[in-house]
DNA sequence: CTTGCTGCAAACAGTTTGCAGAACT
DNA sequence: AGTTCTGCAAACTGTTTGCAGCAAG
């Protein structure tokens, strides 16, 4: 599946007139072995430690095409930072987040979307896309923390 | 509703030694006057009207006191602007946005409120908060727009 | 009179952009 | 060779903060 992607990106790429540098094919491969949800500064960091000299506008610029060539989505939380997660071929999760340690986990719920779609189209709004997101303490931080 | 409003910042600015001012008391006016979820700089404009020596700063200021107070929340869209919108007692309601013209309709759903407990429960998450938003077009754009 | 509040401007954080030189094809 | 990319630094946007003077209690 990683595979999958780089070629997917390499497509774009060539559609575009774009080309493959050193330093793209460094990021894709950074932001392709995490499974998180990184934040530019996080990956720039991550990407650093291989290309000491690789600027921080680079990593933003190409996450903007990785988001582009529609294998990365952008998400912004309340926290101000732009995060990147993986897009899965057709697939779209929602996020269960720790307010405590910022743990994010994804689900997915059939019932919930259909009645997503149902409301939108009571409104007479056709739906391109949502986000759902639920904040709270996860397992570990409830028990770590006295209750405030 | 807006008395009741007015009374409750009252109240909490009694609770912590806070002063009632000239500008403090306008803003809440131009705040509760709307209905919109209104950024601060649109509020910031709104005010300055009748109050032209008004500085940005304090209508920042005074809205994180009413969101402290609990008669407003903030909230990010995607756009990267903060955005205060109404908190009515003990509700909670999501957003059907127009990605076209950035209206956006309130609404909410006990059974996706319940699913959503459901789904956190069975990840031993216990939920503080949540945000759903669903994006596409408003009846008004899908008519008028050419399907892109 | 005391302390909190305001307006201003400067400071900040995250992100974007202009440009000269480096690197693909 | 001809363009696209990169790295740097400067610019920008939305928001926060320090401070001197103003105003509420």
């Amino acid at each position: 599946m990683i595979l999958q992607k780089k070629s997917a990106f390499n497509q774009f790429a060539a559609a575009r007139g774009l080309r493959s540098t050193r330093q793209r094919d460094l990021i894709l491969d950074v932001f392709l072995s995490t499974h998180e949800h990184l934040s530019v500064e996080e990956l720039y960091l991550k990407v650093k430690v291989s290309a000491p000299g690789i600027g921080q506008a680079t990593v933003y610029r190409t996450l903007k095409l990785f988001a582009e060539a529609g294998l990365a989505r952008e998400m912004t939380l309340s926290d101000g930072q732009t995060r990147y997660e993986h897009v899965m071929a057709g697939e779209h999760h929602d996020h269960l987040i720790c307010s405590r340690c910022a743990t994010i986990v994804e689900f997915e719920d059939a019932t919930i979307e259909r009645l997503q779609n149902e409301i939108a189209a009571r409104h007479g709004f056709s739906i391109r896309s949502h986000r759902l997101e639920l904040y709270g303490l996860c397992p570990a931080c409830k028990e770590t923390v006295p209750v405030p």
